[in-house]
DNA sequence: AAACAGAATGATAACGTTATCAAAATTTTG
DNA sequence: CAAAATTTTGATAACGTTATCATTCTGTTT
């Protein structure tokens, strides 16, 4: 009855079974190219790791090279429809790189993210891709580990960025609604940052001032974000839920994510508002859940495949570039995607 | 002009900046509990620790103890909307259990997933939960890696898996159906993996029988899996497209998963065939989108969170266990979420 | 105060790999 | 065919931590 636990096979192991130093089998199977081995020491050293079933173990190499060969990713909440498209994107390039991915999920809390980024530099990950909890996280003590943001805010200009041009995103569905007729629109944001809810505001009314409309500053409505895309849904549907039992409707609704635009929908259908026919309504982002409600809802699409692969390539060029250099910023643009929920505003009585 | 590439810290280090040896340094860091140090000393190498910004090096320490502290979770793919729930509650778990998660992501590609199993292995992670790709997935590299699966099939019997107890969701599913009057039912599965339409259609069968109804066979659906939900989607309405044509249509559609539910709510919503009044529709999961659709879609869920948890907490206990003790498959229950895509059915002009 | 027990500390050897340099084997050249 | 040039191999020292054992320092008991 010999013991269960065998432990696993070393190179010193591969090299007694073949009958060569270490250091050759080591040259063998380190997996470096352009190592000068004689063909007949590869091949009887491959054998020799075969039959002792020899598996190189990772963790003695990265610690013998000083590194982790891995790269922290921190979002806030894996559940969000908005992050999987990104995770994917990041994962085809970084692991094409050579790189396995740690994520790491905060639930927006900042302390977790705080503790995470301790984890982070604990392991020596080798760069981090962060989607901020919050616009006042700080990132000391990630002073050494070269990290790329997901963000379009500037208050973290002084980073490396990439994100979204949701402003102009945000100007081309206005426009698109001001082109089909609509003078009265409303716009629904989600007040997790309150600056990016003030930024949206502003250029709401940027945009009103441009072509001489009134802002009505009702037609501005303001919604919880939730921790979760179930808990903002509840709560944008109970401000819609109010809004829209008004007489004078605006003719559009612009939100600033598809949730709260999915809310709007519902609570439209539930009292019969017909849309588009009586509404238009325009979300922000292109999650799935958009393309099987009724109906399909038009959204302002970021593509967050793109955005997770241009920030892996963002922080693999940071990674390989000296400090020092000035942060870079990449906004990628949005596309507008006309679903049925957005159609030309109907006729005024007065018109 | 000094090096900018300070080397970090290192116990040895923080030793000579406080004038003790590096051992002792390392019980007061170490981070373990019981150790016995004097308060005097402790408190002078946390102090010098601090100077010199020590962070402890895990890959070094992981080393040394021969652990790599973290765990692995292969799956299809994080853009399925059944899976970022499902790897919530692994998360939860295992970090609370001190592990790190590692994300593998195969794109339903076998070679792939092996892959990632030999990635596994030379990583050392201590235990793995798995999604397999296909049901003829090989486990034998992680023949020394505590692993748990996710999936209901018993083709796996041999291993630990968790799942849901999809056949008795799907017979509460009928069931309801049948005590709301409908007798024409059709069935509408996706045709990933052959095996488990067929146990579907067998149940379906089964329940046809025991009642005495009458199957019909051209009332048996099916739909290739895409290998995204976007893809899913369309193949399917594009099979719903022709189905909906027909004079006979059942009074109820049950699908195998939400995202084929969902598209057959588009079309019938398209066809201006009335949910729940002509036609009621339930899927199965219990994915967002459901949450949003019009109407919203009723369905069998699955408890995807809990999955993740139980998985998660199976892999703890068998990594613990000693090897040898028998396979435990645990079948979590579904719940049926009756939502307004489900009705009664329609009174027939010959009862 | 001598003898002892117990706590605190120090010296040192691993863990498995890769890199460096020196030695040996092989090939090329004069 | 010897000498030089080149390729291939071997011996060994790291990497930073933890664990073991030996040693020194405490405080307590006779």
């Amino acid at each position: 009855m010999g013991k269960s636990l065998k432990k696993r096979a070393t190179i010193v192991d591969v090299a007694k079974e073949c009958g060569v130093s270490q250091a050759t089998v080591a040259r063998v199977l380190s997996g470096q190219t352009g190592i000068r081995t004689k063909e007949n020491t590869r091949k009887r050293v491959l054998e020799a790791a075969k039959k002792v079933g020899y598996q190189r173990n990772a963790i003695a190499a990265n610690f013998r090279l000083q590194k982790s060969n891995s790269i922290a990713v921190s979002i806030a909440d894996i559940t969000n429809p908005f992050f999987p498209e990104v995770v994917k994107g990041i994962q085809e390039v970084l692991r094409e790189a050579g790189y396995s991915v740690v994520q790491l999920y905060n639930d927006w809390v900042p302390e977790v993210e705080q503790e995470h980024f301790d984890y982070m530099v604990r392991t020596c990950v080798e760069g981090a891709i962060i989607s901020p909890s919050s616009s006042t996280t700080v990132f000391d003590v990630l002073h050494s580990t070269p990290f790329v943001l997901l963000s379009n805010s500037d208050k973290f200009a002084m980073h490396d960025t990439v994100g979204n041009d949701t402003r102009s995103g945000m100007r081309l569905a206005l426009e698109r609604l001001y082109q089909l007729g609509h003078r009265r629109i409303a716009l629904f944001v989600g007040g997790s940052m309150k600056s990016g809810a003030n930024w949206r505001a502003e250029l709401f009314r940027e945009f009103h001032r441009e072509r001489g409309l009134l802002v009505e500053p009702e037609l501005i409505l303001e919604s919880d974000y939730g921790v979760s895309s179930k808990s903002s849904l509840a709560a944008a549907r109970k401000i819609m839920n109010s809004f829209l039992d008004r007489q004078d409707l605006p003719t559009a609704i612009f939100s600033s994510n598809d949730i709260l635009a999915l809310a709007t929908l519902q609570v439209a259908n539930d009292k019969g508002i017909g849309v588009p026919d009586r509404l238009s309504v325009i979300g922000m982002d292109g999650i799935f859940s958009g393309e099987v409600s009724y109906p399909p809802l038009a959204t302002v699409q970021k593509n967050r495949r793109e955005i997770g692969r241009t920030a892996a390539l963002a922080l693999l060029d940071k990674m390989k570039s000296k400090e020092g250099e000035p942060a870079r910023r990449q906004l990628l643009s949005c596309k507008l995607l006309e679903r049925r929920s957005m159609g030309p505003a109907p006729m005024a009585s007065d018109d």
